[in-house]
DNA sequence: CAGTATCCAAAAGGATACTG
DNA sequence: CAGTATCCTTTTGGATACTG
């Protein structure tokens, strides 16, 4: 785990290292708003306002702070069409589509596994 | 996975949803030790300590509140063994352990998928 | 439409010292 | 050993109003 093939150009890192840049993705994909628009992306890009409406509550503040965040981390893209008025698209990228797997594997499972009512 | 046989006693919950309890599981999931904890105690119970040195860099309040938490969701239990000085062992329950899994790709995605360097 | 700006509250995180 | 208690900083979340 400390090793690095000289072909390779990934390392295994160790999230349960204090210094692991694995622990600052982990923390991104961990905020209240990120698991839940990568899943509204894996149908396909979306429209700012159609991941609001898609994110019941979300405020325009923050859902703008985790799109922001998630394209710095190279999950999402964010695209103008310029046209009036401006029209932006999200979508994942193969990065983000990576992510998306566990994810909805997590989501599924909480949803079956939930106590409701 | 929409549909619930009549024997299950459990619903399909909604993530997307305001109000869906199933969020605040996924918050609970979400925060910056729950899934490391919930990671290190699948290989056995651990106590306090022992959990203290895996997770380099949290503090005895954080992790408490952390362990409580789980806890409070079932994810874990909490074992008070009388002996001196006392010993407190944390181990998953099924749920916890249902958990572990889909948080354990996820991991595991991130540590395969973080460029270090 | 797709955000910003502003203000605020709450939660989370953390360092450190202390205790049954 | 397994926490508490205290104090503090940072992050996160959120409501609302406004703008190119």
């Amino acid at each position: 785990m400390t090793t690095t093939p000289a072909d390779s150009p990934r390392r295994t890192a160790d999230v349960y290292a204090t210094l692991c840049p694995a622990r600052d993705v982990l923390d991104v994909l961990s905020g209240k708003w990120s698991a839940l628009v990568i899943g509204a992306l894996e149908e396909g890009p979306r429209r700012f306002t159609s991941l609001q409406h898609r994110l019941q509550g979300v405020s325009p503040k923050v859902l703008t702070r985790t799109l922001r965040r998630l394209e710095d981390y190279g999950f999402i893209t964010r695209t103008v069409i310029a046209q009036v008025p401006v029209r932006v698209d999200y979508a994942l990228t193969d990065l983000g589509r990576g992510a998306a797997a566990p994810l909805a594997h997590l989501r599924h499972w909480v949803e079956t596994n939930t106590r409701i009512g």
